[in-house]
This record gives structure tokens, C-alpha cells and sequence, in this order.
RNA sequence: GGGCUGUUAGCUCAAUUGGCAGAGCACACGGUUUACAUCCGUGGGGUUACAGGUUCGAGUCCUGUACGGCCCA
């Protein structure tokens, strides 16, 4: 006997329930598996560790909770690393933020103390993304969580820094990086962003000796102080003979040449180049091919330093207006236009980025690379979706050098000593000796995750976990982090692991908000997964992100959907709640044999054997969206719409084997769909699960469902479908006849070949379109005169409907049906006449189309036959 | 400048190797049928951005155009 369920779902008892449940029991670990079993391994990517979930999360986790959960059910050892990452300047910023707010400063606290408040911040917040990570239902093994500044993955850190090194590829060296002024610290390439802003382009005339003045344009006038040269085309007639002599830097009078180089866009400004190695990537280019000085003139705060003589301690900015007012006073202007310009921001604090000469450590990446290259080339990596290989190709090909080295606090230590005589020790352990000094800046954030498949597992010490797990499955993420993250990873994974660290690279994309806009706070248009849990619970929150779009491709998300699945959870509830209250007695799960099965039960079966597999298939390439939405539209629109009501009739009024078949098909349909669900939502079916009769301890531990092709029933689901079709039909015309919805009717058919079939379903009409009474019409007797028709293949049903019948309305409704059917009977013969189809389409796509014409033809001598009758 | 991607119903999105364009929401009409009004039934709504091409057949493949978005330089 099954225990009553509540009317409703309540997720907000139930959610936190049953995660708890399946907590304690074990069930998140790759354990409950046989110790053979296969194992499928998903790395989460590690949230900043005092931040708090946001909507990508709540995609990410959903797309690998479903993934995960899938595998399990398929009886693997399903593992999922969760865990946090230090996100250096992240964390950083918001102690700093913290402090600030006290009156203190990150200076002023020093070291020390300042990295004992953010490991005292992270104890606090660092638990935060944890549990909303819960909420949402995630299936990872909490034992196994692993944050990017534990002791181990630290070794690991040292392990892989000091093995670069040792093999060559890490340096130290001064060289032209961006520095973020606001954050202190040098930032690598992915981390400046590039956006079009409008400027001004300042005009100005850069003295030569003799008295003549080169004219120059410039965007960045402050930078003329560090100007080395100006350039000139080598064929350009206008300053040609400029070549060689000597220019003086306004205002400082330093004296620099005139220098020709055919990088030089004549068209663009004045055709003249002023050259700041110091502060340009391409003028230090520029510079190097002509071996001039480097100078630089900015402060790490950005402001000038001495080099820009009275302009030293200014701000950039307030330099560059002092100083264009200097030379206007002096002569030197010529006028500022309006000029839309490529601005570098920080990704993080948003400010100008400034090229800066400054000593930095880099990891000379191309062999890595190449390996990383190699790796996707020859598959051993699968991109999901195709796609961004190409991009992940463009990438690794065009790499640069990865200043890896970070002016930051909160980090991992870069491993290095220096000597009093200026030598440089690398290792695991300080040097012995006095004297050493440790290098201060710490690792780029990256550089930790980059190991984060294999670091959380144990390496480099070759722990049971890294022998049972390592290479991991699938990295799911979003494509925004494929060069920051997932090709690092790769790139680190084959060097030190010389093995993919996944086989299959999953990227989903990126939440925006209805309007396509891009989620930020500043629109405030930021979506909180957490207030839709709260509203709707997480069910419906996840099945809403999987199924709102496909692989790859942004989501603009409406929260109506929400609202939508949580419609969707409350029905597949309604119909467990139904099918539960209709059992007596024990039912035994599983499906009935074949020789037992009514034709409902028959048809919804073999519906079912075909989502069943459908959604096989589905999964099989990726397509989890299409998936969940087939699986919806099953359980609402043929099992609840049509199986459940015409189980009714076995119910309440059949025999006891009726009964008990229809019992055992309803239980055993959605068992096998809750299952196909629980992936998607995993606590509404868990719930549900356990009201229904089922072997098994819980849902997220059942078996995953296969297709049993031996129950796909063709002939089946034709005779459905002509029941159906006749249902609507009928529905139909009571609606258009405005038959009172609640009146009884009589149908007289004539059934065709249909006859035994319709006799022995007669009740299903009674109950889906209220026609209470059936009878037959004899070959060849006359069909009831007053009466409206509905046609479907080769059965005619005459609903007598006294009163309501206006027969010139009736034969106008026919007539209508009758040139619809002779336009799809037209379209079917040109397609079969034409011989090209008949020999080139595939055979089943043709047999398909004769059957269907077949039928057209036939409702069409239907219907003339009683436009005949009734119209004259 | 190069590459990628999108444009399908009023809105948000689907459409398994090419085979009659669908769903949710919104809209209109009708419903106290003993699972569900968080529901049921019926209906309206489309030149699949545009122009060509390939094909028996194109939302789907190819070329070009327009307008978005993203990445790289």
C-alpha cells in the first residue's frame, strides 16, 4: 500500500531534506559504485572562495549535477570535485575594501597581518558558495572538496614551479608588461580588455634642429616625455629629409633622432610616430629594431616619476592636461580633434591599464603549447561544441610568453630566493645559508587552477584517487574561461601529467538577461538563483537553465520559464499523486508482460520505449536541452493529456486485471520518467519516487533506463492516433457548435475497417470527448441526417446534435475541411508523381507519404460523400 | 581588419543524419469531468531577416547582403 502524498510539493521541506539524506548516506561518492566499475570524474571549476552564487554558477552546477547524476545511474563511480579557488585579486580587493572601511590600509597592517585577515575572511565567507551550492542540489563528494591554497595543491604549485624552472622555461626578466595601476601589479594579456572609446587625438609640433618642427600626433600626450624617437616612413617625401636629425622632447629639450621605419601608417595623424618604448607594446617593438633607450616615466601608481622633470609626482592624467597647456603656452599645439580609440582597461578593477617596463617572471608557453595543441588535434581532447576548437587552435598558435607573477599578497609564494650577490635560488625548500631574501610576488591565480584536475586529486604524490580518477571525464564550463582556464589546464595536464587531463571539453554559454543584455550590477539586472529557489525551489530553477537553450550559445534567460517548470513540477506530482491514491494492494514495479497490455497501455509503452531512447540518443551528442524538453512534453502531453485519462476507465470501472495492468503500466511509465528526470531535477523526482511502488533504496541511486525495443508497437500507435484524432475532432466540433461542455452526446460511426477497434474503445470517447453513446452504422445504411460529421481516414462519426444543427453552416464547415484535404491530397500526389522523389528520397520517407496520402484520400470520399448526402 | 555566432509566432526559446515549422508565456472563447484552476478543452497568430544557389525536397547545406552579439588583432 502507498502512502498518501501531500497535496502539494513543498520544496522548502523537502529540498533540504533529502539533499541531507542523500549526504549522509554516502550516495555523492564514487564508492557506492563497485570498485570496478568505470569511473566518470567531473573537476567543478572552483568558484572565487569568498564569492556568492550567482546565475552562471547555478548553470554551471546544474549542467554537471545532471551529467554526473546521469553517469551514476549508469552505474559508475561518479565523482565530482567540488571546491574554491583563493582568486587573488578578487579577495584580495574586498579585504582591502574591509580594511579600508576600518581607516586601516593593506599597507598599513602590513603583510603578515593582512594575509591573517583574509584567511580569517575566507573561514567566514568560504563556506558561503558551499551551501548555496546545496541548494541547488549538487551531487558532489563534499570529502573531497579542495581549495587552491590547501598544503597539498600549494606542493603542487611548488612541484610544477620549480620543475618549469629547472627545465628552462621559467625566467625573470625586465620587460614590458600591463600594469594595473589601481591593483599594483603587472596583469597578463587575458586580463586586459580592449574597448573602442571616444578620445582626443592631440596635434602637436615636435621641434628639430634648424627651426623646423615635425608635426605628431599623439593620444597619450603625457607619454611624450618618455619619447625615445620620432618615426617617420622612409618613403614618405614630406619628412624624408628629416631622417637623422635630431628632434627635442617638448618641454624636456632631451634630444632624440629622427628615425624611419616603414611601420609607419602615412595616413594615419600626421604621419608621424613619436616612439615611447617605455610605455607602448609596439613602440618597443620599434625601439628594439632600433636599439633605442628605454625610459620610463610612471610611478607604480601610475603618477610621473623623475623622469618627467617638473611634471614628477602628477597623475597621468593630470600630467597629460598640465603638460598640453605647457606646450600650448609655448607654442607647440596644433590643434586636439575628437578620436575613437582602442582603450586597455583592467578586467578587474576597470581602470587604464599602462604598459610599464618592470621585472616580472614569465613562463615561456609555446612548448607547452604545442602538446596542449596536439592533444585537441588528435582527439584525445574532444571541444564540445566543434567550434571553439578552431578557437582554441587560433589561440595556442599565436600564445605569447605568460607573465606569471603577481605584485599581490594573497597567493602562492613564487619559490625563489635571492642571494646577497644577487643570485636567484628556485626550490621547494628556502636555500640554507643566510642572507636570502624571498621574492615577494606570488603566482597569477591561474597558474593554480591550471592544475586543478590533477592537484585535487593529490598530485604530485601518486595518491590512490590519482590512480583511480586522474585523467578526469569531462570539463563542463563556460567558453568565456577556454584560454584562461581550460587551455592552461591542458597545456599544464599533458606537461606534468603527460596525459589529457579530461577527454571531452564541454562549454555552455553565457546568462544574459531577456533583453539579451549582458548580467552586471550596474544595469542591475542581475538575476539571484537564490531568490528563485526561495520562490520556486531548484527544480525547476535547473531544468529552466538546461532546457533554455543550447550547447554553446547564450541564454537569454525570462524568469517566466521559472515559473513555467515549476508549473511543470506541480503536474508531474498531480499525476503521481493520482496514480498513487489508485493503488491497492501491492503493485509490483517493472513493466507488465507484452501479452497483458490493453491498447492504452500498449501505445504509451511504446511512446515511451521511443523517449527512452530519443533521449539516449540526445545525450549521447550533448543535447541535454532537447532532451528535458522531450521529456516534458511526454509526461504532460501524452502521458497526463491522454494515457492517464483513459486509464480512468480500467480504474474505476474495469476488472481486476484491467485494473492491476493499468496499474502497473502507470507506475512503471513514471518510474522510467523519473528517472529520465531526476538528472534534471533531482529532488521533486527523488520525492516522488519514494510514494511510487519501486525497488531500491533511492532514485538517484536506480538504474538509468534503456529502451526495450521489443515493446515499440507500431500498429499501436496507429489505432491511437486514429482515437485520438477522433477525440479532437469531436472536441472540436462541440466547441465550435458551442455544445455545452458538460452535455452527453451520441455518435453514430461508421467505422470502416476501424469497426471492432472502435466498438472495444467505445468507452474512451465517452470519457475524452463526452460522447456517452455509440452505435454503428451498417454498411450501406443512411447516415443520420441532422447531424454534424467528423472525418478521419476511413471513419465517419455523425454526432446528431437536435438543434444545435444549422445544416448550411454544417455543409460550409465540411466544405471548408474538404478543400483543406484536397490541397494536402494535391501536394502529396505532385510529391509521389514525381519520379525523381520515388527514387532519390529514402524508402521509408516514401511509404510514409503514400500512407499518408492513402488517408487523405480516404477522409476526402468521406467527407464528399456526405456533402452529397446533406448539401445537394 | 580576421574569425565565430545569431536573426524562426507579440515575448523567451526549440526543431536527432535535410523529410508536413513546435513549446512556454501572452491573447480570444468555453469549462466546479472525483490528480492538478499551479488545471482542462478549443482557437487565432509564421514569406523561418533578405537575395540567390545546391537538392526530388532547405529553418537546416553553399554564396552574398543587412542588422545584432562575441572573440582575436
Amino acid at each position: 500500500m502507498s502512502r498518501p502524498m501531500p497535496k502539494n510539493f513543498n520544496f522548502k521541506e523537502s529540498e533540504p531534506r533529502i539533499y541531507k539524506w542523500w549526504e549522509e548516506n554516502g550516495w555523492f561518492k564514487p564508492e557506492v559504485a563497485p570498485p570496478d566499475a568505470e569511473p566518470f570524474v567531473i573537476s567543478m571549476p572552483p568558484p572565487n572562495v569568498t564569492g556568492s552564487l550567482h546565475i552562471g554558477h547555478a548553470l554551471t552546477a546544474s549542467v554537471e549535477d545532471l551529467m554526473i547524476r546521469y553517469e551514476r545511474m549508469r552505474g559508475k563511480a561518479a565523482l565530482w570535485v567540488p571546491g574554491t579557488d583563493h582568486a587573488g585579486i578578487a579577495t584580495q580587493l574586498m579585504v582591502e575594501r574591509l580594511l579600508l572601511s576600518e581607516g586601516t590600509s593593506r599597507v598599513q597592517v602590513g603583510r603578515e597581518e593582512f594575509l591573517a585577515r583574509t584567511w580569517a575572511w575566507k573561514e567566514k565567507y568560504g563556506n558561503v558558495i558551499s551551501d548555496q551550492h546545496r541548494r541547488l542540489g549538487t551531487s558532489c563528494d563534499w570529502d573531497r572538496e579542495r581549495f587552491t591554497l590547501d598544503d597539498s595543491l600549494s606542493k603542487a604549485v611548488a612541484e610544477v614551479f620549480v620543475t618549469l624552472y629547472e627545465q628552462g622555461l621559467i625566467y625573470r626578466g625586465p620587460r614590458l608588461v600591463n600594469w594595473s595601476p589601481g591593483l599594483q601589479t603587472a596583469v597578463s594579456d587575458l586580463e586586459v580588455e580592449r574597448e573602442e572609446e571616444q578620445g582626443k587625438l592631440y596635434y602637436f609640433k615636435y621641434p628639430v634642429e634648424g627651426g623646423e618642427y615635425l608635426p605628431v600626433a599623439t593620444t597619450r600626450p603625457e607619454t611624450i616625455l618618455g619619447d625615445t624617437a620620432v618615426c617617420v616612413h622612409p618613403e614618405d617625401d614630406r619628412y624624408k629629409h628629416l631622417i637623422g636629425k635630431t628632434a627635442y622632447v617638448p618641454m624636456l629639450n632631451r634630444a632624440i633622432p629622427i628615425i624611419a621605419d616603414d611601420y609607419v601608417d602615412r595616413e594615419f595623424g600626421t604621419g608621424a610616430l613619436k616612439i615611447t618604448p617605455g610605455h607602448d607594446f609596439n613602440d618597443y617593438e620599434i625601439g628594439q629594431r632600433h636599439k633605442l633607450p628605454v625610459i620610463n616615466i610612471l610611478n607604480r601608481d601610475a603618477s610621473m616619476n623623475e623622469q618627467a622633470g617638473l611634471y614628477k609626482g602628477l597623475d597621468r592624467f593630470a600630467c597629460r592636461e598640465k603638460l598640453w597647456a605647457d606646450m600650448e603656452a609655448a607654442g607647440l599645439t596644433i590643434k586636439v580633434a575628437d578620436h575613437t580609440y582602442i582603450v586597455p582597461r583592467s578586467q578587474r578593477g576597470g581602470e587604464v591599464v599602462e604598459p610599464l617596463l618592470s621585472t616580472q617572471w614569465f613562463l615561456k608557453i609555446q612548448p607547452l603549447a604545442e602538446k596542449a595543441l596536439a592533444a585537441v588535434r588528435d582527439g584525445r581532447i574532444k571541444i564540445v561544441p566543434e567550434r571553439f576548437e578552431k578557437i582554441y587552435y587560433h589561440w595556442l598558435e599565436n600564445i605569447e610568453d605568460w607573465c606569471i607573477s603577481r605584485q599581490l599578497w594573497w597567493g602562492h609564494r613564487i619559490p625563489a630566493w635571492y642571494g646577497p650577490n644577487g643570485e636567484v635560488y628556485v626550490g621547494k625548500q628556502p636555500p640554507a645559508g643566510d642572507g636570502w631574501t624571498p621574492e615577494l610576488d606570488v603566482l597569477d591565480t591561474w597558474f593554480s587552477s591550471g592544475l586543478w584536475p590533477f592537484s585535487t586529486l593529490g598530485w604530485p604524490e601518486q595518491t590512490p584517487d590519482l590512480k583511480r580518477f586522474y585523467p578526469t571525464s569531462t570539463m563542463e564550463t563556460g567558453y568565456d574561461i577556454l584560454f584562461f582556464w581550460v587551455a592552461r589546464m591542458i597545456m599544464l595536464g599533458m606537461w606534468f601529467t603527460d596525459e589529457a587531463p579530461f577527454n571531452t571539453v564541454y562549454l555552455h554559454g553565457l546568462i544574459r538577461d531577456k533583453f539579451g543584455r549582458k548580467i552586471s550590477k550596474t544595469l542591475g539586472n542581475t538575476i539571484d538563483p537564490l531568490d528563485l529557489i526561495d520562490q520556486f525551489g531548484a527544480d525547476p530553477l535547473r531544468f529552466t537553465l538546461v532546457t533554455g537553450g543550447t550547447p554553446g550559445n547564450d541564454i537569454n534567460l525570462d524568469t517566466e520559464r521559472i515559473e513555467s517548470n515549476w508549473k511543470f513540477v506541480n503536474k508531474v506530482w498531480q499525476m503521481a499523486n493520482f496514480i498513487t491514491s489508485n493503488l491497492d494492494g501491492d503493485v509490483q514495479p517493472g513493466l507488465p508482460s507484452k501479452a497483458d497490455l490493453s491498447l492504452p497501455s500498449r501505445w504509451i509503452i511504446s511512446r515511451l520505449m521511443r523517449l527512452v531512447a530519443n533521449v539516449q540518443y540526445l545525450f549521447d551528442i550533448y543535447q541535454y536541452g532537447e532532451a528535458g524538453r522531450q521529456i516534458y512534453e511526454f509526461l504532460w502531453s501524452e502521458f497526463a493529456d491522454w494515457f492517464i485519462e483513459m486509464s480512468k476507465h480500467p480504474l474505476y470501472e474495469g476488472d481486476a486485471a484491467a485494473k492491476s495492468e493499468t496499474q502497473r503500466t502507470l507506475v512503471a511509465v513514471l518510474d522510467t520518467a523519473l528517472r529520465l528526470l531526476h538528472p534534471f531535477m533531482p529532488f521533486f523526482t527523488e520525492e516522488i519516487w519514494s510514494y511510487i511502488p519501486h525497488d531500491g533504496k533511492a532514485l538517484i541511486l536506480a538504474r538509468w533506463p534503456s529502451a526495450d525495443a521489443s515493446y515499440l508497437d507500431d500498429s499501436a500507435e496507429a489505432e491511437m492516433n486514429l482515437i485520438m484524432e477522433l477525440v479532437r475532432a469531436i472536441r472540436n466540433v462541440r466547441a465550435e457548435y458551442n455544445v455545452d461542455p458538460g452535455r452527453k452526446i451520441a455518435a453514430v460511426v461508421a467505422a470502416g475497417n476501424n469497426a471492432a477497434l472502435l466498438q472495444r474503445y467505445s468507452y474512451l470517447f465517452a470519457r475524452l470527448c463526452n460522447v456517452s453513446e455509440i452505435s454503428f452504422l451498417a454498411a450501406g445504411a443512411a447516415a443520420p441526417g441532422d447531424a454534424a460529421s467528423v472525418v478521419i481516414n476511413d471513419v465517419t462519426a455523425y454526432l446528431p446534435l437536435a438543434g444545435l444543427i444549422d445544416i448550411k453552416a454544417e455543409c460550409e464547415r465540411l466544405t471548408k475541411e474538404q478543400q483543406k484535404l484536397q490541397e494536402q491530397i494535391n501536394r502529396s500526389q505532385a510529391m509521389l508523381a514525381n519520379e525523381q522523389f520515388i527514387n532519390r528520397a529514402k524508402p521509408d520517407v516514401v511509404e510514409k507519404e503514400r500512407a499518408r496520402l492513402a488517408d487523405l484520400q480516404a477522409s476526402h470520399t468521406q467527407i464528399t460523400e456526405r456533402l452529397s448526402s446533406l448539401c445537394k
